[in-house]
DNA sequence: AAAACGGGGGC
DNA sequence: GCCCCAGTTTT
């Protein structure tokens, strides 16, 4: 797709994909820059739906938003509080962990360095560019499956791992898009652009988009 | 009742 | 590259 194309595409989408008032993956349901809760979300979040999550991270806020605070609670505790997210055995591990890791090598803080949070347990691309350009500011793209699935449906970019669409979107997509590209493909995703059954007809990208008319996505298609 | 949904880690 | 981690929602 020519830069052209890419323009227009998401100006259309940045037009549109905030009526359809679709649940933000990406951010926790409270608007908040604080680092460690977008970081402890965003773990909660993993692979669970948006709504768990929300009452998830409200149970668990209210008890510890803090990794001081964190650090008294039990792995049994947290699991109670987290539950029922997908994985929560394994999140409550983590955010323990992170909690602690935190408090012993970085002062309490949440790094505000890419390959710093990736060294945190659970902490992978998605949720470490998601801290970095929510909770401080910094230019980072944010690669969910929705983010990989449809960037390359659109033939923005022919990747098949998340990794490499993160790479490639970063030398093609104009710097102006990098943060409002998650939330708009997110949106989308949620919406129309589902993995299977999209909803083409209604979709504000048909005459941009070089999958319209496929009636059943194939197995492993993106 | 069964399929769909969505990141990270260990090997 | 393959498999594990566990729940809710949709069909």
């Amino acid at each position: 797709m020519d830069l052209d194309t890419l323009e227009k595409v998401l100006s259309i989408l940045q037009r549109e994909y905030k009526k359809w008032n679709a649940p933000v993956v990406t951010l926790i349901k409270e608007r908040t820059n604080d680092p460690y809760k977008i970081l402890i979300s965003t773990v909660l979040s993993l692979r669970t739906q948006d709504k768990t999550t929300h009452k998830a991270a409200e149970r668990l806020f209210k008890v510890a938003d803090t990794p001081q605070k964190m650090v008294r609670l039990s792995e049994k505790e947290i699991e109670k509080l987290i539950y029922p997210v997908g994985f929560y055995r394994t999140k409550a591990k983590n955010i323990k962990k992170i909690s602690e890791i935190l408090l012993k090598e970085y002062n309490g803080r949440v790094p505000d360095d890419l390959d710093e949070l990736l060294k945190l347990p659970g902490v992978g691309r998605k949720t470490a560019n998601l801290v970095i350009t929510l909770g401080y500011g910094k230019l980072g793209i944010c690669v969910d499956t929705h983010v990989h699935r449809i960037s390359n449906r659109l033939g923005i970019v022919k990747t098949k791992t998340p990794f490499e669409t993160e790479m490639e979107l970063r030398k093609i997509l104009p710097k102006k898009w990098w943060i409002e590209y998650n939330d708009m493909l997110v949106s989308l995703g949620q919406t129309i652009c589902r993995p299977i059954r999209p909803k083409c007809d209604i979709c504000p990208l048909r005459d941009y988009c070089p999958k319209i008319c496929v009636k059943n996505m194939e197995k492993n298609d993106v």
